[in-house]
DNA sequence: TTTTAATAGTCTATTTATCAATTGTTTAGG
DNA sequence: CCTAAACAATTGATAAATAGACTATTAAAA
């Protein structure tokens, strides 16, 4: 098969995008055009992690443990804080361990937790990924800095 | 594991939603951002698909079929047309097949390819999921009709 | 015409996601 | 205490996504 759309060129409006020419309802074009530019973004943050063989949530997970700064996580406090909230924490930690990104300890206070942290090997590779990902992230999102934060508005309040 | 977020309550900002105090930059914050309302969207549809055993995506094929609109789609046309460009189409139409929401037949003119079209039982079940779909967009979307089109119109620019 | 290249789909293998069941630990009630 | 319920994480089974190799058909070139 092809590689779809990983090339930066314009695609217009997400009638022509997917080939509808009209919804029902508006609740359901931003639906569809959310999932669509989901997809969109997780193609090319997927291109940039992969020759460091790490996959999107693997990423995800590395950044919670940065932003725990020393303080070790949980699984479930993992799971919790993930972008993917169905998916496997405990799996996604243990193909963390086996490449020495993070550390895994039973939690001395209550022995059925298990206290998480990031390796320094884990925060250099966070680190030298940091600038293509904020690159890449520049070039393939065409918004200026007020469209951003006006965007950011719509969807926390979409949630909320 | 239990099921998060599948109720319909505020959780606010991003920078709470992933306890999470400040973004380096506004570029990364959007694309957290997009991830998380995905996710959040995605488990509502998901509830919904689930007791009639369609998945997301396959729920995305009928519906790409239905457009159709009694025209034949190929295996790439639907390929093109998926919210999640990696998939592979040629499976899952394997399964709708199974299920009888869709047939295949080989396309006379060109013998590589091959004509899938939806069926009668494929609309209907289409059909019957509409209203559903319908109350759990506007129940867990919280905006207006403009905020809508404006987000719409964000997100188009931000893939053009 | 024969050979080569391009196209359309399928299949295989590997990884990841998802759900349910299980194990071990702690807490609360009798 | 002892037992039942609640909790935290892991495991197992199944399904789905992803990448790449493979088969068949068509189109183009020599």
């Amino acid at each position: 098969m092809y590689i779809h759309q990983l090339n930066d060129e314009p695609m217009g409006k997400i009638e022509e995008a997917i080939k509808q020419s009209e919804f029902k309802d508006s609740y359901n074009k931003v639906v569809v055009n959310l999932l669509y530019t989901h997809s969109y973004l997780v193609n090319f943050q997927t291109a940039v992690l992969k020759p460091m063989d790490l996959s999107p949530e693997q990423y995800n997970v590395l950044r919670i443990l940065r932003g725990q700064q020393g303080k070790p996580a949980t699984i479930a406090a993992i799971q919790e804080r993930m972008l993917n909230t169905m998916s496997n924490a405990s799996r996604l930690v243990d193909k963390l361990k086996a490449k020495d990104l993070v550390k895994r300890d039973e939690c001395p206070e209550n022995r059925r937790k298990v206290d998480v942290l990031i390796t320094e090997k884990g925060l250099r590779l966070l680190e030298s990924l940091e600038p293509e990902i904020v690159a890449i992230n520049k070039k393939v999102i065409h918004l200026e800095e007020v469209e951003l934060s006006l965007l950011n508005g719509l969807l926390d309040k979409l949630r909320g």
